[in-house]
DNA sequence: CATGTTCTAACTGTATACAAAATACAGGAT
DNA sequence: ATCCTGTATTTTGTATACAGTTAGAACATG
């Protein structure tokens, strides 16, 4: 008998205004679109080769998120990033990824703690020679091992949805010799408390962790008389 | 020189999109739409005597809400209600109010605290009364005074955004008597430690608040079979 | 010169039309 | 009787068309 259950390559039937909303998402995080620039439906249908419906859609998905705002009869826009926007978001972050430790710290296995010194590890070098993408790249990883290891979906999609306008944040900033240096010092810690599983002590390392990057990004934004 | 700065009715101009998604919200919350529930685009748009065009958009906006789910080529539902999700809500949720809380004891003013002095014994009496519609209603400003107390608009969005998923599951259970019971004594410390400006301790207690919560609901769904 | 007005062009909001896919159903084969 | 298969119907995905509003420029006016 021949194998029909086997799936070969599963079709991708996707709709387009789901592929619209991550392209877009992926243009506004980036700063490819920045903050404030009008999204005119003509220019981006043009852009994309799609019709007005499709696009609408995933503006809206986009405006439900955040990362655009849409005024009626007037139009979509990049949702602004205001100084006081970001001061909001790092504590709101910062207790979500520390509940995402502190259940972590009680479900990992010890696979998972191997995992994640191995990533801490790599980090370290990744440091050392001034790798940021990688280093970016392997930082991510870290966050998500640990949110993943927390085994909460309504969790994870929370800070999902909150991160994504602290990566733009990010993008559109550069991050300080000084600050990357200490941010690798603060993942030490948070590995120490997570081989411990000490949840408490995980979660408040954590919160601190985000509270300063936060700080960080807020003083250069400041500094360069942003907002 | 006419007065044109008083406006008269302040003409309703919102889009046919943005009325539909609250409209829909709301029959989702309140179970009348119940979860499962197939969204044909056909029937809603005439039973709302709309075009597929705004109601598309509306239901886009439920989704990325997480009250609805849209399966490509299939069609929108109401977002399934499972115990792991519920379960998974009243922790985030408790960490979020926790920090409004904490956020809240730094920034209250006494006409503030004031306010929810006066909210608490309405709550009290609303209890002893048995008037459970009103007690929901202030239980649901004393959270909301909090919130804005604490300043913090990303915050306030994120609570709302999950607080529309407890809140329908709440619509589907019904709250016993112990657990009414409990819950304003709950919220005489919450008074407390707001009023002792103890933002450790409130934050404490507001977690703790929505652990019971969680756990009564889950356990009425739990015992009625349900998931 | 500043202010207000009118007209035009462009754009958004909504409805409808068309194409492709999914579901339902009937008929036939095993 | 059960399962498969082909067809019809319904429904979704996308494109286009139309109406109303907004923004901007040219123009008139105090």
């Amino acid at each position: 008998m021949t194998d029909t259950a086997t799936p070969i390559a599963a079709i991708d039937r996707r709709p387009l205004a789901a592929e619209l909303t991550d392209r877009l998402r992926v243009l506004i995080i980036e700063g490819t679109l920045p903050p404030e620039a009008k999204l005119s439906e003509q220019a981006l249908c043009a852009r994309f080769a799609v019709s007005r419906t499709p696009l609408r859609e995933a503006l809206r998905s986009l405006a439900a998120e955040g990362l655009v705002v849409m005024r009626p009869g007037r139009g979509a826009a990049v949702a602004p990033l205001t100084l006081a926007e970001l001061d909001e978001l790092f504590p709101v972050i910062g207790v979500l990824e520390g509940l995402a430790g502190e259940l972590a710290a009680r479900n990992i296995t010890d696979a998972g703690i191997a995992r994640l010194r191995m990533l801490q590890a790599e980090l370290v070098a990744q440091h050392r020679a001034g790798d940021l993408p990688g280093y970016l790249r392997t930082n991510a990883e870290i966050h998500a091992a640990i949110r993943e290891a927390a085994g909460n979906a309504t969790l994870s999609a929370s800070i999902a949805h909150l991160d994504a306008k602290l990566r733009r944040a990010r993008c559109l900033a550069n991050l300080s010799p000084e600050r990357w240096a200490e941010a690798v010092e603060e993942h030490a810690l948070i590995l120490d408390a997570l081989a411990a599983r000490d949840g408490a002590r995980l979660a408040a390392v954590l919160r601190r962790h985000l509270a300063n990057k936060g700080a960080a990004l807020t003083r250069q934004f400041r500094a360069r008389g942003v907002n």
